[in-house]
Formats: structure tokens, sequence, C-alpha cells
DNA sequence: TGTGATGGTTCAATGATCGAACCGAGGCTA
DNA sequence: TAGCCTCGGTTCGATCATTGAACCATCACA
């Protein structure tokens, strides 16, 4: 056995890192959630190859995680979408984003409850509202005092305050 | 660029994901919190390739999530266990567990609080108690009408009403 | 003293990833 | 309308990672 699955893994874990395990997987997913659609948008985005790109775009719309619609601006092109399927891997995300925040570099940004301006508390709830918000209902935005490396076009957008899984323009 | 790193990426997400992204690592930390501790049965309940596990373990022990100890029971063996900072993957295991569980294949086990019995909830917390347990606090166990399809010692073991990260006896 | 289990390491074959080059479809420009 | 650019890929050879099998040293036990 080579490659991607787990096959005798009898596991929940095992089956979604099929999905989700491979590099560069799980950051495209999360530029998705922030807002990020097209194919060159990802590329400037991550430096990954772009055969690499295009393989991992069609698992993840195979898997139902992301959708390729066409692209209403330019014929011909295409825009990659969460699904609701792939909404729901926004725990995995933030429980990354904060153990790495916290045991490997420090996180870049912040997020908040759109509803109520709350910081997302390490499990991700609002303590104000005492929910777990959705993604959806999530504001992004630059960490105070944070000084960025990256100079591409789509990291320079990612700096202003942002609404989660909002498209952004470039 | 190649391998296990994201150089250029300045994300904590990346961070993690450097630590814990390479193939079959987070299947040794599920494992660990399952309390598997010993070189043998990570590779006998993961089928993995030994100079894989090898290499994955001494990576795991370098990033600190885990610690080698020597096995008081045998001389010249070394046991592997979570540190806190490997501890603190928990949340990352579990929305993986609850994602997996939702869309890839169902659950073998279920997690209750130790305190009150409680099944825990899809965001890791007891909604009895109003709180988000630690994963020592979490007592594991196979899940009513599951059919198992491991046979080897540690899948075995693993099927009883199992505290976390308490050692398992093979 | 021999035998088996454990915890590895080494090796050749294969798969995955890499960067660079190439390419077709659309758009813009002159 | 010819030429050039951008976008979204695909193709290619080179390199790195993973695999299963074989090998090996240590220890326990008979």
């Amino acid at each position: 056995m080579l490659g991607k699955t787990y096959d005798g893994q009898d596991c929940s874990i095992a089956g979604a890192l099929e999905a989700v395990g491979e590099r560069w997987t799980l950051l495209i997913v999360r530029d998705a959630f922030y807002g990020v659609r097209r194919f060159n948008d990802f590329q400037a985005h991550l430096d990954i190859p772009k055969a690499v790109l295009s393989d991992r775009l069609n698992g993840l719309v195979e898997d139902g995680i992301l959708v390729r619609t066409p692209d209403p601006a330019h014929a011909g092109r295409h825009l990659y979408e969460l699904t609701d399927s792939g909404r729901e891997l926004w725990p995995v995300i933030h429980a990354l984003l904060v153990w790495g925040g916290k045991h490997r570099r420090p996180n870049s940004r912040v997020f908040r409850h759109g509803a109520c301006g709350t910081r997302l508390s390490d499990t991700g709830r609002c303590e104000t509202c005492d929910v777990t918000p959705r993604p959806e209902e999530l504001v992004s935005e630059r960490r105070r005092g944070y000084q960025p490396t990256r100079t591409d076009p789509v990291s320079q957008v990612l700096r202003t305050p942002h609404r989660m899984l909002e498209p952004i323009e470039t």
C-alpha cells in the first residue's frame, strides 16, 4: 500500500485524513475559508506547483469539499468554493491554528464573532454569546503588531478585516 | 522546495502541519491518546512500515509532541508518551474524528466525560457540566452496534471501555 | 545454549512532488 | 484583426518519500 489511503484503518480519523491529509490540502481549504476562489490566487498565496494544485482541487471536488462553478466574469474559468461539508472542516482548521499559534509560530490573524466583536476562544466559542459560531459568522483581521512577510496580492488583501468565506477581490 | 515544510507560509496552520501534517503522523498521535506506548503496538495497530514509524516517532520526539522514556519492564526498550504540548492536539484529533465520522465512515467509538458519563458533543464539550474536558478526563468505548474489522491485539484491547491516555496492556 | 519477540536499520523499487516548459482559450491593445 | 498577455491548466524529467522485505542486535525465557 502506498499513497493517500489508509486501507486497513477502521477509523473515522483515517477516513478524514484520506480526504484532507495530503500535503497542501488543508492549506487550500484554509484559503477557501479566507475567500480565495481562483486557481491563480491559490497558487500565488501558497507557492504550490500548479500540477499539485490542480490535482488537489480535483480531489477536493471529488470528495465533495469544494464545488467547481463557472466564473461569471471570465468565460472558461472556474471558481472553487467550499460546500457545506467543506465548511464543517472549520473546527479542524481552527484547532490546528490554535495549536500552531501556541507551539510553532505566532498567529498572524485573530477571529471575532461578527455579531458582538468578541475574540474567539481557543475552543472556537464566543464566550460573550455562549455559542460556537459558524465560520460565516466570523470576521478575520490582522493581529495587532504582527509583521507580515508575504507580499503577494492575496496576502495583502487578506490583511484587511474580512468576513470569512466572503470572496476576495484581487 | 520539497518535503515536509511550507517555507514561504506565514501562518500558524502551516506551522502545525509541518509538525503533524505528514502521512501517518496524526494516526500515531491518535494512538498515543488511546494509550499506545510501544513501538510494536503502534506498528501492529497501524500497519505502517517500520522505517516510517521510526522516522515519525523521532520527528514527534524532536518536535516535543512525544517523549521517549526507558521502559522499566524491558531494559533497552522505550516508551513513547504524549507531552503536554502533544496533549493539546486533542482538539485537532477530535475535530477530524467528528468530521470523518459524519462524512467518511462511521465512528467506531464514543467519548464520555468521566466525571458525569455524558457523551461529548461535536464541539468537544460536555453539555451537562458545561466544560470542555481535557482528554485525560475522557473515557472511550466501543460504539453500540459497531462491527469491528481489525483483529490485532491492540484493536481488541481498545474495544473495552478505557480512559484516554491511560497505557494499554497487550 | 538456543529460540523467539522486540525495536529497530538498510536496501531497491515505486509513487509523489518538484520546477520548468509548454499550450489553448479569452481579453486587451494598436 | 494581428499580436501579446493572462489565466488555468498539462506534460516532462529529476528528485524526494514511502514501501515491503530482508537483515540485525539486544533481551527474555526455556
